[in-house]
DNA sequence: AACGGGACCAACCGCCGGGTC
DNA sequence: CGACCCGGCGGTTGGTCCCGT
């Protein structure tokens, strides 16, 4: 049938996002009452971008409860983990990572995780170990192990490996994934429905003991790297549906003619897991100055109190 | 200092599935 | 039921940075 291009792509920018476009985007998401689907945001915050373009920049940048810089080692055992039940499903895995998007995931993979688990003796793609290194072989052995290239034909056999290497494989790999090494292929195991996924890291140590574990509603902004609060694929809120807000709230806010009010700080931006004093809810985002206290406060990488207090001023 | 290659990552592309009419 | 729209997803690209020579 042909389907239609997302965007008229004539006179469209494309490349690198620019600060201006930026705080655009932000001042437009943050003012408006998320009422709108991604194709008119450009439109509507004067921007020349295809809503495609918008919304990856904001669920891969711009939102506020994105955790900046390299995965920890917590993380990177998280995503090894989860790899290896999911496959490439990185927004499946990215859900199970607060604060990390799956683009950030994919690439970590590709660039880090790839190499480790290869360095290792690892087979990245099927979390087996490796065949030792090749020991020259008559021609047509090679030949008839990769004619059919069905992931089964490619696996090596577990069998195949060195000893003293398999152990040293072991090792390293259950120090990666923080548990034993796989003693299943996972290409022999059927795909593990989410549900039936138990993930560590979402369990209650993830939060900090000196916080109240309360289950606060976090704001929501995120397609899919944001449901930490449950882990649960069905808690995943679409982009634009902002954050839920209690009657007596949602009432102050009709009252001031707010449309919109910006979560609490996030907690993925806390580096010890604490909030500082949430806002109160009725703060009002239309200032410019605001704007820009928000850029600077969601753009500073880890939680950044100097930004925080600017930002605070606000509330 | 200049250059080349690799690493990294933001952004794009194209396909797919769900929802709606 | 099919056409269409929209958002989401995963793979890929391309620009920038960094490091070694």
């Amino acid at each position: 049938m042909g389907r239609q291009p997302c965007c008229d792509k004539v006179g469209l920018k494309k490349g690198p996002w620019t600060a201006e476009e930026d705080q655009k985007l932000i001042s437009f998401l943050l003012v408006s009452n998320g009422h709108c689907c991604w194709r008119a945001v450009p439109k509507l915050a004067g921007l020349l971008r295809c809503g495609k373009s918008c919304r990856l920049r904001w669920t891969n940048y711009l939102r506020p409860d994105l955790k900046r810089g390299l995965l920890s080692e917590a993380e990177e055992n998280t995503v090894v983990e989860l790899h290896a039940q999911l496959g490439n499903r990185w927004s499946k895995i990215a859900s199970h990572l607060p604060g990390r998007t799956d683009n950030e995931i994919k690439n970590h993979w590709n660039t880090h995780i790839k190499k480790k688990l290869k360095k290792m003796g690892i087979d990245p793609l099927t979390h087996k170990p490796l065949p030792a290194p090749p020991p020259p072989r008559p021609q047509h052995e090679e030949h008839q192990s990769t004619v059919g290239e069905s992931p089964e034909a490619q696996l090596p056999a577990t069998e195949q490996k060195q000893p003293e290497m398999a152990e040293r494989q072991d090792e390293e790999y259950s120090l990666l994934r923080g548990s034993s090494p796989p003693d299943f292929c996972t290409d022999e195991v059927p795909m593990m429905h989410p549900d039936e996924i138990i993930v560590p890291s979402c369990e209650p140590p993830a939060q900090p003991p000196t916080c109240t574990a309360a289950p606060t509603p976090t704001p929501s902004y995120s397609t899919s790297s944001s449901s930490s609060a449950s882990c649960d694929d069905d808690a995943l809120l679409p982009i634009l549906e902002w954050p839920d807000v209690d009657v007596d709230t949602m009432c102050l806010m009709a009252g001031l003619g707010v449309d919109y009010m910006i979560p609490a700080a996030p907690s993925s931006l806390l580096s010890d897991g604490c909030l500082p004093p949430p806002p109160p809810p009725e703060a009002v985002y239309e200032d410019h100055m605001f704007n820009s206290a928000y850029v600077e406060y969601q753009s500073s990488g880890a939680f950044d109190q100097e930004a925080w207090n600017k930002l605070e001023l606000f509330y």
